[in-house]
Order: C-alpha cells, then sequence, then structure tokens
DNA sequence: TAAAAATACTCCATAGGTATTTTAT
DNA sequence: ATAAAATACCTATGGAGTATTTTTA
C-alpha cells in the first residue's frame, strides 16, 4: 500500500461532510466522477470500507467516522507544521500566548525570566488552538480545564481550587465546600468556561454561573462573588505547553527558565513548596 | 499557496536526514534531478528556504529543523490514523495498553468495569507508542514520566513517590528523602526508566540504578529493594491515555467507566479521596 | 578538477473532464 | 421517473527519467 496523499484526505473530507458526491465534488472544484474514483481507490488502498452508499444515500460506516476525525487532525496540522517552518526564520523569537488578564506575577516572571524583550506575547482565550494552528510557541494553561490534545507540558505550579459564588448564595459564607454540594446549584459547571474572567465573574454575579477556579484568579475578583475553598478536587495544575513532537531549542531553554523561575517563586512565597521534578 | 502533498514530506525527510541529495533519491527509489526540483518547489510554495545547500554541502536552516520534526509527525501521524480506521471496523472493541507487570488491581478493576471480554489487552513498555502509531486505542500511563505527546488523559489516581534503593545504601533506612540527597548519588535517574518494573529492580539490586516510583510499584518489589517516600515529589498521577482528535464513542464510554471505577477504589480505600472532576 | 546540485528536455502515469450507464427510491 | 453514484473513455498536467551544465571546495 503506498502513502495515502493529502489531497486524497482533503477529498474523503469534503465527501463525509456533505455526504453527497455531487456537492462535494461542485466544493472542491472537480467534478464527480474522478471524486467517485478516488474514494472507492483510497477504499480500496486502505482495505476498508468508509461510505456506505446507494445511489440515493451516503453515509460513513464506523471506519468512516474515525477517518473522518483523524483526517481534520492531519489536514490542520499540515498548515500549522508550514506555519510554524515559516516562522522559524527568527529562531531565538518565541511567541507566548496568554490568557487576557493573567499577565499577573507568574506570567510577567516568565517574561522577565528569560531575555527580556526577545519574545513576543499574544493575548487569546483559545491558546491550545494558538498553539496547535502554529500563531504561537507557548502557552500558559490549566491541566484540568484545557484541551491538551497534541501538547506537551510542564507543571510549573499548583492553585488550590476555589468555588466562585453570589454573594447570596446558600454557600457563600461557608468555609469550605464539596462538589456534591455545589452539584446542588442548576448553574454549576465543573469546567471552568473558557472566556475572560471578567466574563466569568459577570456571569457569577448575575447568578447564572457557579464554577471553580484556582487560587490565583481569586485576587482579581470583586467583592460582589465569593470564594470558598473546595475541599474534595485536586489542585489545578498551572503548566507551560508547547506543541509536541520535535521541539525548537529556544522552546526548550524557555521552558528551563521558566520552571526555574516558577522554583524561585515557591520558594520566595512559602519556603519549601513541592516541585516537579519533570513534567 | 496549494496543500503539500504528502510525498513532498517525505521527500524532505529524506533529504533532510541523508543531507545529500544523491543519497535520498536512492533511498527513495527515485532519481536525483526530480527530487531537487520538488525540494525547491516545496520552498517555493511555502515561502521559506528549509535547506542551505551548495554543490558540496547540504544543511538545514532553522525552518527546515522545525519542519522536519513536524514532517516526521505528520506522516507517522497518517500510518497511525490508517491502522485506527481499520481496526474500527469493529466499533465497541477496544485494545488498552498497559505495561507488562502493572495487571494489578486498578487494571485488573479497569477490564472487569466495562463490559467482560469485549475489550483487548495489549502489554508494552512504550505505551505511548502503542497509542500513537495506531496499536492501541487507551493505555494506563504516569504523567510525568511519559510523554504525553499528541494524547489526551484523565487522571484516576495519585500515587505517593517511593525512592528506589539497594538495601545497603546510606539512605535505604531512612524514613524519608529528598530528591537533593537521592541526587548525591552518581545512578539517580529522576525519569523512571521506560522498561519492565523488574529490570528496574534488577537495575537497583545491582547498585547501578537509584530512581522513583509510584506507591503501586512498592507492594511488587522484592526484600532486596529499599523503598523510601520522597518528601518533595508531588504525587504521580496515573491517567488513562487515548489518542487526541475525534474519539470513538467507546473509546468516551471507556474513559467514564474507568473514571467510575477508578472512583470506587478511592473510596473503598480510604473512605474518601480526592478525585479528579475533569482532566 | 571532481563531486554534487541545478537545468533542459522528453515521456508517460495518472488526475481530471465528458458522456453514458446503472441503481434505488 | 428521477436523482445520484458508478463506469467508460479521453485529455492533459505534472511527476519522473536521461543528458548536460553549473558551482564550489
Amino acid at each position: 500500500m503506498d502513502r495515502l496523499e493529502t489531497r486524497e484526505l482533503a477529498y474523503f473530507v469534503a465527501v463525509a461532510e456533505e455526504l453527497h458526491f455531487g456537492k462535494a465534488a461542485e466544493r472542491l472544484g472537480i467534478a464527480q466522477p474522478p471524486l467517485s474514483r478516488a474514494i472507492s481507490r483510497l477504499e480500496r488502498r486502505m482495505g476498508v470500507r468508509l461510505l456506505e452508499r446507494t445511489s440515493r444515500r451516503v453515509a460513513l460506516t464506523d471506519a468512516g467516522a474515525v477517518f473522518l476525525g483523524e483526517s481534520r487532525q492531519l489536514l490542520d496540522s499540515l498548515d500549522a507544521a508550514v506555519r510554524r517552518a515559516q516562522r522559524a526564520r527568527q529562531p531565538g523569537r518565541l511567541v507566548m500566548a496568554v490568557r487576557p488578564g493573567s499577565a499577573s506575577g507568574l506570567v510577567a516572571d516568565l517574561v522577565r525570566s528569560a531575555e527580556v524583550g526577545s519574545h513576543d506575547v499574544v493575548f487569546t482565550h483559545d491558546r491550545p488552538a494558538a498553539l496547535r494552528d502554529g500563531r504561537a510557541d507557548v502557552a500558559l494553561l490549566c491541566i484540568g480545564t484545557d484541551d491538551l490534545t497534541g501538547l506537551r507540558t510542564a507543571v510549573l505550579t499548583e492553585e488550590a481550587p476555589y468555588a466562585l459564588l453570589p454573594r447570596d448564595h446558600p454557600l457563600a459564607r461557608r468555609t469550605v465546600v464539596t462538589v456534591a454540594e455545589l452539584a446542588q446549584d442548576a448553574h454549576f459547571d465543573p469546567e471552568c468556561p473558557t472566556v475572560g474572567l471578567d466574563e466569568i465573574v459577570d456571569r457569577v454575579v448575575l447568578g447564572r454561573l457557579v464554577t471553580v477556579v484556582g487560587s490565583g484568579a481569586v485576587e482579581r475578583i470583586p467583592s460582589e462573588v465569593a470564594a470558598v475553598p473546595v475541599s474534595d478536587l485536586l489542585p489545578t495544575r498551572l503548566a507551560l505547553a508547547w506543541p509536541g513532537g520535535a521541539s525548537r531549542p529556544a522552546v526548550t531553554a524557555f521552558v528551563r527558565s521558566a520552571r526555574a523561575a516558577a522554583a524561585r517563586r515557591a520558594l520566595d512565597a512559602k519556603g519549601t513548596g513541592a516541585v516537579a521534578v519533570q513534567g
């Protein structure tokens, strides 16, 4: 079996999405017969039926559904690969993606810890996507909240989990709460939405959201919102993330200096803190 | 810029590895001139110089080094995608990769927790690779030791870190040790080697290795080896991992049942244990 | 000057187009 | 009866081969 070409993947994705050879061909800017042939050749070479088709209906098989997801990801990765190579012309310069409103102590420390001014910072809510599509080289994100697909991570620090509640919520005056108690509230969302902290605060104030954030965010919330420690959740781990695969030396170096900066912070803050040796 | 074809990636990888157009062409089974042309067309379309070449020397540019890593990964992912689609003909049946010698309580629980007998188990040391190359659908591995590139994970449980030392080691009779103390030993390796537990034990007994493992392994080591708690390391997190990208329903279901099984274990063992809501 | 990459040209394999047939509703 | 996929056949783009030139250590 010789190697599949990306063109074949794109053709398959188009058909799988349209579930109609004619429409798919139109979208691809080719005629229908060559598309039919391309798909059947693809199936023959893979040895798997991807689409169940009659003259009236086109449907994905189980194998086809799997291959659709894989193909989409591969095509995206291909674009990202090109963008990263293009950006690598300035080998030492990195782009770091951070969440707007998170430029508190840790981020500032990180940027300063590397050579000052040599790196760029891009602010975005979807930091994992920025890494995947090649817009950024490193990002600061939360293990457990963010989608780590295809990323490597190095844990920098841990944050205790705090529930955010409206001031007048029955649990707002507790010294500690459990997930089970929070789950009583219809607006409880254990996965903190990936929007800005300001928006999260707004939604909590309006009584439309109860969620959990790391201790780092607590000092940035207004008095209308109560932050109560959650007893039965693992601490959130804040990690530096970068795309999987072969890393540029500059990335490796940045990760190293970030770990050092985080360790220094931990010592400054608590005297002694547990530090990950390898993440 | 029209889309790059996998053939072009394969060509580039060959040249980047051989650093010699003639040798690369031979390896690819084509003549040298078409290879030269393919590479320059690739560079033209990407708008980046990947190889610095004179008639005497071929070298990777920074962009080329980045693109080499990306290309290798893409080609591997392509093979994996095909294998997964081929295996998806039996949609409900999953393959789980586990480390030999780890079929203790947790793994047994997991397999039993799903429908009995409906899943396969493959034993391998390099579990992440088994996921990436499509041999397995899910795997049980350690966050911090294993390479999580391209994988999604769900933390099932935590294990306290224990140093493995020869019985006659100066630190062997301590009740607790620190990383700094362990690092005094020339054979200390903070990243536990990815070989079988039996081999690790052998190397420790022979005085050629000092390393750290999770508490789960402690009950499986012989009396020649001392296991001492490490005070300043974060607990190892044992996680279920599966390939990133679109997951099959069977994978999602298995992850859910695995979490439930792990939570049950935690309750059985300690009465109450902290449980991750989302990983 | 010698080894190796780039050019010039030629050829053919195969992607793609047009016309038609088959099939299921 | 009709919409849509498959098949048959033809065309032409561009990938690959051979011969040659250019380049640099």
